[in-house]
Order: structure tokens, then C-alpha cells, then sequence
DNA sequence: TAATTTTATTTTAAGCCTAAAATATTTTTC
DNA sequence: GAAAAATATTTTAGGCTTAAAATAAAATTA
């Protein structure tokens, strides 16, 4: 299934669509809330878990290195965004939640965030939306396979 | 042509095939070659200009900042891979292009780079490949032309 | 139970990235 | 021509990111 140029034209169209999106995105955080992607993303994960994650569990769920969930989860604990305690069972375990301010701060960030997506998306038809989704399914899938595969 | 929750979920299916894909590709620059994707796309930038290019032309091409530049093409001095000079017409300005050297190691490096691609998106058929290189397209055109609104 | 190994996390060193301030040079204006 | 404005770039301060080393606690083994 080789395809000379075409894969490579491909990619960079992808990753050009993506980039723009998200440069657009954060610099509306920054600009609107002074606050960064990472942070939001972390307190996305957080949302979904009311019991509060691990700091392991934030890692695996954010796609991120350990000492990377280190300092963003500084930053969130810093500003009163989430806590963070060490449960007496696992004295080596760290885990993290949201704050009642967190949360708050979080709904309006992600209506904020929900609303930002659907105007840059808005030239886009729902034919062609479904269309993108069931393509963009297949890619992932296959590159899932092959990550399966390679491990 | 509001979309309830579905333009953030292609939103987020379309960003993480693109992190995927980047991720790998990120992993594999620096496994096989320790080189790191802006220093990639520095070179790759360079390559198309044979005469080299001012810092501020390097910063609109690569859509980042200016001082990024700076360090970026730092190190790629220090490497031997690009030489600077300040054409004596306007020493404000500074130029960059590939050494001999780098224009070697680019070359390796893009070949590379051309396959990984290939074998990361060769699950999906010529017709899929078209089809999603229309759509993104779409959404690439969308996106500049509300960017072209704002400013 | 004492020594070893494993697990969970943080720290460190280095690089990438931005916005804003600083620097240097050229151009414009008076 | 001197002052002011514009242009090109670097520096600075702060945040994100990783891999690898370090730390601390729990589990296993002998």
C-alpha cells in the first residue's frame, strides 16, 4: 500500500489542522482565564473522577510522563484548584481532586472551551463531520494496532 | 449549525491522532538519531532556501515565536548542521542556512521521516487517504478564512 | 525479621515555547 | 543632522515536557 508523497501530504495537513485549532484555544485560555491547556486538561481528568486519582493514575489518563504530572499538579494545588493528600494505607501513594472552587472553576472553562470548538468547527456540515469522524476512527484504530503490535 | 457535543468529539479525534502520530515520530528522531522535531523542522525550512533566511522569515514559516528561533537555531550552529552571518547591508538582520553538513544529515533524516509516515498511516487505503485529505482541507480553508475575520 | 526487590513519586538536567522587555540598527521626521 | 519612530533580533521569566537519577515506602524473599 505504498503511496509516494500522498501519506506524507497527508500528515502534515492533519497536523496543521490540529495545530491551529489548539494554538487557537490557547491562547483564549491565556487571553480569557489565564490559564494554560495542560492545566485544563488535568482538571478534565480530575472532573471525571470525584474520588481523586493517583498521581500514576493522572499520568496513564493524561498521556504524560510522572514528573510532568508533578508540577502541573503543583500549580492546581498552589492556586486552590485541587488537593492533594497521601492516603495512611500507601504512604508512597500521592493522590489529587478537585476543589469546590476547582470544580466551579472547571464548569466555566469547559463552557468556555465547548463553545470555542463548535465556532472554529462551524464551516464544517454534519455530513462532513461524520465523515471525518468515521475516517479519523479508522486511523486511529490502525495506529493503535500497530502500537499493540510494536509492544 | 450548532452540533451539540459533536464538533468537540471530532475535536478530540482529531487531536489525538495527530498527538499520536507526533508522539512516534518524536520518539523515533531522537531513538534512531537524536535530533528533536524542531530542530527537524528547522532544517527542513532551511532546506527549501538555498540562500538561507532571516530570523524573522524562520519565525513566520514555523509559526512560532521569535525568541524560540533564537534557540533553536542556536543549536543547530553549535551542532555544525547551520552557519549565521549578519549581511553587512543591515546589521540589524541575521541570516541562517545548512552547512554542507546539514544539508547531508537533513537529507538522511527526511527519508527516514517519509517512511515512518508511510508504515504509520498504511492502514488506511488510497481512498480513505483522498477522502480525508478533502475533508481536512475543508477544515484548513474554514479556519483560515475565520482567521483572516479576526485580525 | 533483615535484606532485597518492587512500586510510587519527585527531582534534576536539558530542551522547547511564549509574551514582554531590552538592545541594536536603520529609517523617518523635523 | 539630531530626535523620534520603526524594525530585527535577543534576552528574560515562567511554564511545559521528557528521560534518567534519586528518594521513600511497601512487598517479597531468604
Amino acid at each position: 500500500m505504498a503511496s509516494g508523497k500522498e501519506s506524507l501530504r497527508l500528515w502534515l495537513r492533519l497536523l496543521t489542522c490540529s495545530n491551529m485549532v489548539e494554538r487557537e484555544v490557547r491562547a483564549r485560555f491565556r487571553r480569557d482565564f489565564s490559564v494554560t491547556l495542560p492545566r485544563f486538561d488535568m482538571m478534565a481528568a480530575l472532573e471525571r473522577a470525584p474520588d481523586g486519582l493517583s498521581m500514576g493514575e493522572l499520568s496513564e489518563r493524561l498521556m504524560v510522563s510522572n514528573g510532568n504530572v508533578t508540577g502541573v499538579a503543583n500549580r492546581l494545588v498552589d492556586e486552590g484548584l485541587a488537593e492533594r493528600w497521601s492516603p495512611p494505607a500507601d504512604r508512597r501513594s500521592n493522590r489529587i481532586a478537585l476543589t469546590a472552587h476547582g470544580r466551579k472553576e472547571f464548569a466555566a472553562l469547559a463552557k468556555q472551551h465547548h463553545g470555542w470548538i463548535e465556532e472554529l468547527l462551524s464551516g464544517i456540515s454534519a455530513t462532513e463531520r461524520d465523515a471525518l469522524m468515521a475516517l479519523l476512527a479508522k486511523v486511529k484504530t490502525s495506529l493503535d494496532e500497530q502500537g499493540r503490535d510494536a509492544a
